[in-house]
DNA sequence: CCCCACACCGTAAACGTTTACAGGCAACCT
DNA sequence: AGGTTGCCTGTAAACGTTTACGGTGTGGGG
């Protein structure tokens, strides 16, 4: 296989200097000449400029990294989605880090910036922590944020709004008519948990709904702990009509759950799940749900660290995605997918992907 | 922000020489008192690898490229769940390539081996074209394809077997009493198209069931589409009681149709999907699908890489991954979900995903 | 005819590492 | 005491580029 053709290689068979070669490789004004021989040299010998030597002298590697969780949860694929693809026009390349919520691993990565292998990194933390925030004041190369991030911090920062989110579901709930409206919600001690019942409650007041401790039902973000807890709220509440899931797969268990009891979906009982992941397209019936706008989030995000990299400075700039609620049929009757806000429906067209397997 | 500590800044303020400083880092034998020295300089210095440098003078990157369609696949998707913690494991990161389904994105991808920014390349490409094998027989670094490549071809191989998934799928069937099994399939000028028709036939005509034009019906591989092509067979042919479905998306098409023509599934007609996503589990009532082992060929295929990138030689390799049946509610009656082949059976586990979204 | 301007090119340094090689020094043996 | 051994360390080259700088040759103007 040999060693690769290098620059020195091209410059003797072309009978010119290294920085000639390098000249005309780059583009910079050149005799047509020397232009033609270095190019024939570099076709006969295959040559492709090696990208390492390149970043070690101009100091750019065109590589961005994204860190996250878990690829496997919709939401981050959401945004990777995005984000790949306005990374590539810009001539980037991608290194994908999953950390498996493990803060040590989010910790690493933001270390390892010294290594600048990357240009640049955007992340998306489940939690901020106190050494998040050291490493991100002295990060050697820009960040963006995808999540909440204290007041204050120096840093580019891309949000959801899920407390409104909540609140768009509950309003759409009570323009139906329903008034018995529960909340079925993940552990409290977690940031979207804590926010969703927050919002749960402050929705209800404002459209002068009481609220009810026995309505509300704690559970976890599963599909299986989601089923049990709408058991549990089924025997003590009999009357719900409609259920505000915390996430989507909590609804899918409430599915399952209702439909088990006997209870038909919308008629009896209006479910919403949250984060219109493709499962909601997919579940029958097909289930409404709030878009916290990851793939937004992704996109965004990836925009405002290609400005960084153009050399944009200025103050650290702060993006709040609105929520936008996707209906279908789990509330609005049995007619299939209509989402009423086209601005951002593309949710449908999710499921439209081809599923082969080669 | 200044310019980085490198191993100069260092090595003055220790008082030793660089080649000091390098091999302490690298934990080459070396004096105590220097160790100490160097060490001290580091952490006051706050000092980072430059990856990039070391690279160029190690001419290893530690990085490995996968190059697939579409993340949004889901059965890429699989893959690259795997491919990453293995990856990870051996101290290589992932860049993740993108192509859309383009052929020259592919070899794009292909000729970029050159620039030697990564070890090695996993690689699932659509179809093989010429300019793929070309590339393939001159690349300059390991490369693992997933999926299949023509019979010769010196790469090193993970390939699935959707003939057998699909037989398996009629067996399934014909043990619970179907006879009037029903296909339907994607185009046929596709790969999966193709094979997946022909071992449908293969498999009917082993256990000696004739084979009927009518039972077949070609869509495309999208829930509308499948929709539409069970809607058209079912006015064919009322009496069908089985219905091979090409792929997840297909089979939810299925599911949409029978239950608006008041047909029971399993009781009046059993569905089957395949590539077993993880909208299968999720569906009402819960798929059976034919696995063809995505996240097991991503796994092969990188610890295939991992070993070429040890130095390991030898002639290529060729895995051929076995399908399994993931058996739910959608053929074996109202139970929920029953995985009858624990080896690979993490099936249902890819539901317990969080979809918090913070 | 001389000089200057200009276009083009080559030499060499630099980016931040790793590593072959050789020098220095202490300890040990004879 | 002199020689040998072995450990530790420093010098310098190398990895493959980019680029500042100065040199050469040509053409034109005075």
């Amino acid at each position: 296989m040999a060693d690769g053709p290098t620059i020195n290689t091209i410059a003797e068979r072309a009978g010119v200097s290294i920085a000639s070669v390098s000249r005309v490789l780059n583009g910079l004004p050149t005799r047509q000449e020397t232009v033609r021989k270095v190019m024939a040299a570099a076709d006969e010998l295959g040559y492709v400029r090696n990208a390492v030597a390149r970043s070690l002298k101009s100091r750019r590697t065109h590589q961005v990294a994204f860190a996250m969780a878990d690829v496997g949860n919709p939401a981050y694929l959401a945004m990777l989605r995005e984000i790949q693809p306005v990374l590539k026009s810009a001539g980037y390349r991608l290194v994908l880090h999953s950390t498996d919520a493990v803060v040590a691993d989010e910790i690493d990565v933001l270390h390892s910036l010294g290594e600048r292998y990357v240009d640049g990194l955007i992340m998306s933390p489940l939690r901020v922590t106190e050494a998040h925030l050291e490493l991100l004041a002295a990060a050697r190369a820009p960040v963006v944020i995808i999540g909440s991030v204290p007041d204050g911090t120096r840093v580019d920062n891309v949000r959801a709004d899920s407390g409104t989110g909540v609140r768009l579901a509950i309003d759409h709930l009570y323009a139906l008519g329903r008034r018995r409206i529960a909340m079925v919600n993940g552990p409290l001690d977690t940031v979207p948990g804590a926010a969703r019942g927050a919002a749960y409650r402050e929705a209800l007041g404002d459209l002068g709904l009481p609220y009810d401790d026995d309505l509300v039902q704690i559970g976890d973000f599963y599909r299986a702990e989601g089923a049990r807890a709408v058991a549990e709220l089924l025997a003590r509440v009999p009357g719900v009509d409609a259920l505000m899931c915390a996430n989507d797969l909590i609804a899918l268990g409430a599915l399952d759950v209702l439909r088990a009891a006997g209870k038909r979906v919308p008629e009896d009982v209006a479910v919403v799940g949250m984060d219109d992941t493709d499962l909601a397209a997919a579940s029958w019936p097909s289930l409404t749900s709030v878009s916290l706008g990851s793939a937004e989030r992704g996109k965004v995000a990836a925009e405002l660290l290609l400005d960084r990299l153009r050399g944009e400075g200025g103050e650290p700039r702060r993006v709040t995605v609105p929520p936008h609620l996707a209906v279908r049929a789990s509330t609005s009757g049995p007619a299939h997918d209509r989402t009423p806000d086209p601005g951002h429906g593309d949710t449908d067209g999710r499921t439209d992907r081809k599923g082969s397997g080669a």
